[in-house]
DNA sequence: CTTTGTACTTGCAAATTGCAAGTAAATATA
DNA sequence: TATATTTACTTGCAATTTGCAAGTACAAAG
């Protein structure tokens, strides 16, 4: 039970009490965007999370009912994270977070996703959350 | 000069970089929600930030371009603190934030404010960074 | 000319991060 | 069946960051 400190009682603060690091928001990407779900694939990730602070990660979101966690289908003993409602309910923040730096720094993001989250937002990330919906069911 | 380090090429990433900390988006908060401009504006909030913090975490957001630093109209011995055009395009991100929080956690989000955001998201969008340019431009 | 206001800086202990190595159970291979 | 490999962590420790308290510097007020 990893437990988190609500510093006051703003939206934003708390949100920013769970999700208000360097790290946590790459694991959700990786599980929206590049339909990560095991340990080892969060950690072949580009920003080469150290593998304690993803297992205190993994913790924190699992006892946040961010994500879920179950013994994979095909080894038993390999793990199948998977988002939550409330886990898919941040693909807009995501979003935003891809919006702006793509549009204030040097990154190389996917033209065609860029074009799609600037024609239609909200319709993208409609997309993105039935798609994460719809992994997380399998 | 507080540089950041670009841990890879990817937006999200990159804006984590910035801003994924518990603290840089409360001083963003406040600039936009609270109509905060001041060092000692920024320390009288709810979550009690160090005056250390605080000062580094306003020399990151200055030498990122996300805010401007000027000697007060009224007092030489006071700071003026105004948001850029980059720090506008912060607001969706903010407002991704207390959508998410106030869906899921016990927070005291002004109604009217919760109300307007789930409603018309854009719009409202449109009028906090309509509102922000032109405190900015005072 | 002393006190107050505003914006920091400094010093230090505590907490967190980051790196490397080690552990344990399940699975694949010889 | 014995050994090696895969997968998911845990542990130890140095380095960095945070958080708290106190101190500094300059402008403005009394």
């Amino acid at each position: 039970m990893k437990e988190i400190k609500q510093r006051s009682s703003c939206p934003i603060s708390t949100s920013l009490d769970v999700l208000g690091d360097k790290w946590t928001l790459l694991i959700l990407r990786d599980m929206v965007f590049a339909g990560k779900s095991t340990y080892g694939q969060f950690l072949q990730s580009a920003e080469k999370m150290a593998t304690n602070i993803l297992a205190d990660r993994l913790a924190v979101l699992e006892s946040q009912g961010i994500l879920t966690k179950a013994v994979a289908d095909d080894k038993k003993s390999k793990f199948t994270y998977r988002l939550t409602e409330k886990g898919i309910d941040i693909v807009p923040i995501i979003v935003s977070l891809i919006l702006w730096g793509a549009k204030h720094y040097l990154t190389d993001i996917n033209p065609a996703l860029l074009e799609e989250l600037q024609t239609g937002k909200d319709a993208a990330i409609e997309k993105y959350q039935r798609l994460a919906r719809e992994k997380s069911l399998a």
